[in-house]
DNA sequence: CAAAACTGTAACTACAACAATTACAGTTCA
DNA sequence: TGAACTGTAATTGTTGTAGTTACAGTTTTG
C-alpha cells in the first residue's frame, strides 16, 4: 500500500486526450498507444468513467470514446473519485483495546483526521478541470523543447 | 496500492500514549497490548519515529520509549512523514509517448497537479498536534458511553 | 452476407507492499 | 546470573496492481 493505483493517471490522461480530440472519438488502442501501455487496461479504466457519466462508449467498427461532458465541466477529482476506491488512509487493521484510555477513543477522532486531511486533497483535486489542464499542455507544446 | 499502510495510525497512536504517560516510558509490548498487535511490529514503526527525532528509545530492562518534544511540539504531519514512503499517487509506469501532444506535456503537468493536492493533506495534518488529538482522547473517555 | 474493427470481460501470470510472526543477538539492571 | 528490554533478520500468507491473451458480442463497410 505505498500509495492509490496509477489508474488517476491514466484516467485523467484520457480524459485530456478525449478534451484534445473535440467533437470525435478515440479508441482504446490509440490511448494506449499514447500511454505505452495496453488496450485492455484502459478499457477497464475508462469504463469506470463510464460509470461515472464523464465519458461515453460506443461499441462495433467505427467505435470508441468520447467525453460525457465539456471538459470544462470535469475536473481531476471527477476522475480521481471515479477510479480509486475507498481512502487514503489505512486505519487500525484490529479494533484497539478497550481496556486503554487512549485505546477506546482514538478510532474515532483519528478517522476524523484522516478524512479531513483526504478532503483537503480532494478539494485541491477538483479546482482543477480537464479544460484547465489541456490548456497548459497545448502551451507547453508550443514553447521550445529546451525551456 | 488501495491506499497507505496503516504504520501512520499505529504510529500516531503510540505517540498519544506517550504523551499521555507524560514523564514515563512505555515498552514495545504495552503499547502493542492497546493497539491488539505485535511488539516487532511496534519497534518498527516507532524506530522510524526515533530516526525522525520524535521519539527516543532505552534498551535494556527497564527500558522502553519516550518522546523527544513535547506532544505540544509533534503533529500529524511528522508521524506521518516519519512512516509512509514517498508519494500518494502513481504517476504513469512508463514515460508516455512523445509523438502524442498529450503525451509529451502531460508528465511534469500532472505530478505538478499531484503534488500539490498531497501538499494539501499534509498541510491538513499538521494542524493537528499530538496534544491536539490526546486532549479530545481524554474529553471523550468522560462523556457517558452511550453518546 | 462476410470480414473488419471495435468494446466488454474473464482468466491468468508476475510482482511488490504489507501484516504478522518466530527467532535470536545485544543491552541493561537487579 | 537471569530477567526484561530493544534491534533486526527471516519467513509466510494475503492483497492489489500491472500486464497480457483470449474470446464473445456489436456495429459498420464492402
Amino acid at each position: 500500500m505505498a500509495g492509490l493505483s496509477s489508474r488517476s493517471a491514466v484516467a485523467i490522461h484520457a480524459l485530456a486526450m478525449l478534451a484534445n480530440r473535440r467533437e470525435g472519438s478515440l479508441t482504446s488502442a490509440e490511448i494506449a498507444d499514447s500511454l505505452e501501455s495496453n488496450p485492455v487496461m484502459v478499457r477497464r479504466v475508462l469504463g469506470r468513467l463510464r460509470d461515472a457519466d464523464l465519458v461515453w462508449s460506443t461499441e462495433g467498427r467505427g467505435g470508441g470514446w468520447s467525453l460525457a461532458r465539456p471538459p470544462r465541466n470535469i475536473t481531476l477529482y471527477d476522475a480521481y473519485v471515479a477510479v480509486e476506491e475507498g481512502r487514503i488512509f489505512s486505519r487500525h487493521t484490529r479494533p484497539p483495546s478497550g481496556a486503554c484510555e487512549v485505546g477506546r477513543n482514538i478510532g474515532d477522532l483519528l478517522d476524523a483526521e484522516f478524512q479531513s486531511a483526504e478532503r483537503a486533497l480532494e478539494e485541491r483535486l477538483d479546482r482543477t478541470t480537464v479544460a484547465d489542464l489541456l490548456q497548459r499542455i497545448l502551451a507547453a507544446d508550443k514553447e521550445p523543447a529546451d525551456h
